[in-house]
DNA sequence: TTGAAAGCGGTACCAT
DNA sequence: ATGGTACCGCTTTCAA
């Protein structure tokens, strides 16, 4: 029971060498077998275990990578980070997730966080993007991949969707199904993927030839269910009965929302009215009925950005890419009578 | 656009002062307010950014605390996750995120490298506990809140609920409400609630006096919604003809995949077969029907943690504590006919 | 108040 | 192959 951590030094004490040697025998630099012995038993004999912080600032540079996502509970965001560790498997590199939330300048604290070497690297997901996150962005030193848009040409990495495309897939299979009174429940526009999809809707509705009733977008106020579900409330009062035969969601979890305020009011999924996501996560294929939402490969955008990085560790000087992954509707029950759960 | 950090040694160098001034004037210390504006201004023109591994290192910690979860897909981990942060939010502590995953000795190796200081403390909420898990924790120098319980009696904080008989309220709501063939399907019995439902559930059976058919309990190769599905497909496969009318998940999530496999199979829920679930996530709440489940205060748990491990840090020598909530039921539409989402 | 210097725990270069 | 030592960047005695 060692309450005081044993350090080198007594190790090598213990030992009776060098501090050099019991270094180089412990981390594998030219040492004799006998030195190797020695001191391997000398440090299990005092409990040796090495210092990650004095290591670090030595070596200039922990082994750990940053992961910086608005909203952890978003299945969508776990995607990416499983896709994430499974890239980093053997690179002995360790991720770790932050929240950062509702407040972008909480963000922005995050990202200016890295220059103080909190960790080597960053991959960030944000939601709301302001000049102050671009900025600290722009002057970070270590690495860093965004997944997502950022508006200005900041010069880093990017992993990048059309969400605004992804929304108007999803309008199209709408339309193709025969539904013209075509609802819109969006995130909060104060946020990329809020303004991008808004965009999507629109230029669909447009090529559709379908006049925009103002009064048939309804805004959350944030990408949750509970957001989701109130302002589905409200787009339902204010023109249930103006013939709304579909209602496509900013993502998954307004969609789940929506839907629960849709049953709430009554009304039948998809009979009487049809509703769609956004990201394809594991909620949209096991709720009932199934929801139809289009894919925004979080997986595939996950592994992209860790292997952006990777490439970047190995050549620093390589010039900023953007990856670029195509939306993919996938059709399920929430808009078409049929099976229950097709998935 | 500096390429290179500016150490402190640069700053006090541009400022013209000695390296311990230019310390004090930005940390805090015994300085003149001239100093003080002198180097705040050179370090600003220098671009000076202070480096945490180098302060860690003379400081003797990192502000880091980590936070082990099997799952950070399910909810329930993410409910404790929010509250810590809650609670940490106003101590300057970075909570940071790490999912160890179905193997047990990936959680040993990231409680032991805890001891390498890669963190301050740690709080972990394992699945499995192996020995070696226990000998890991036991050997830890760090201080450690464990979420769960861990058998032997190690001597750390903890933080536990008795989701063994949060299963048994489940049992019993279900024949308060007239089911006699209830099922159990069950997540893996190599984690500890896996085992300590399966006591939950029997010892329910039997204080009503009803004989346990073996072939009324599944087992679910996780506790994930696809084992749920699969599961349920099973149970529903070899008993679905023995009148079976109500199914007790493991978990929220086993309970949606349950769901999906009842109505795959043409059962409504609940009026053909009723279906809980434990945890109350957001996933029960908001499906469709609600999900009448068990809380097992997983906000209240993490907030908990967090304090027991603050309370560590003021006192390290104080004996180590386990705080125990209550599990509580929460009535929704899956086991009554009803409103749907009532919530 | 200020400066010089001793570490915090390792790693790696330099001789030997 | 081994030992001596400078040093990673910062904080904090200790004198002046």
């Amino acid at each position: 029971m060692t309450i005081e951590r044993a350090t080198l030094h007594e190790v090598a004490a213990a030992a009776g060498v060098s501090l050099a040697s019991a270094s180089r025998a412990l981390t594998g630099g030219s040492a004799s077998v006998a030195m190797v012995q020695k001191v391997r038993r000398a440090a299990r004999r005092v409990g040796y275990v090495p210092d990650a912080t004095a290591r670090s600032l030595r070596l200039g540079g922990t082994r750990q990578v940053l992961f910086a996502v608005d909203d952890i509970g978003n299945l969508n965001y776990v995607a990416m980070l499983r896709a994430i560790e499974r890239e980093f498997a053997d690179t002995g590199i360790r991720l770790s997730v932050t929240t950062t939330g509702r407040d972008v300048e909480q963000t922005v604290a995050l990202v200016q966080s890295m220059n103080m070497g909190v960790g080597d690297a960053l991959i960030i997901s944000p939601l709301r993007v302001s000049p102050s996150l671009r900025r600290a962005l722009s002057e970070l030193i270590v690495p860093v991949v965004v997944i997502g848009s950022l508006q200005g040409n900041v010069p880093v990495d990017m992993v990048r969707v059309d969400s605004g495309h992804a929304v108007q897939l999803a309008v199209e299979h709408l339309q193709s199904l025969g539904r013209r009174r075509i609802g819109f429940v969006n995130g909060p526009l104060n946020t990329n993927p809020g303004v991008s999809r808004r965009h999507g809707y629109l230029a669909a509705m447009e090529a559709a030839g379908i006049a925009v009733d103002g009064c048939f977008m309804e805004i959350a106020t944030d990408f949750t269910i509970k957001a989701g579900r109130a302002a589905g409330q409200r787009i339902l009062d204010r023109c249930g009965e103006m013939g709304l035969d579909a209602i496509v969601g900013g993502n998954d979890l307004l969609a789940v929302g929506i839907i629960n305020a849709c049953l709430a009011a009554g009304l039948r999924v998809p009979h009487d009215i049809a509703v769609t996501g956004v990201d394809d996560t594991e909620y949209a294929a096991s709720y009932n009925p199934s929801i139809t939402t289009v894919s925004l490969q979080s997986a595939e955008r996950g592994r992209l950005a860790a292997q952006l990085l990777l490439a970047r560790f190995e050549d620093p000087t390589r010039p900023p890419e953007t990856a670029t992954v195509m939306p993919s509707l996938v059709a399920r029950s929430s808009t078409q009578s049929g099976d229950v759960n097709v998935d």
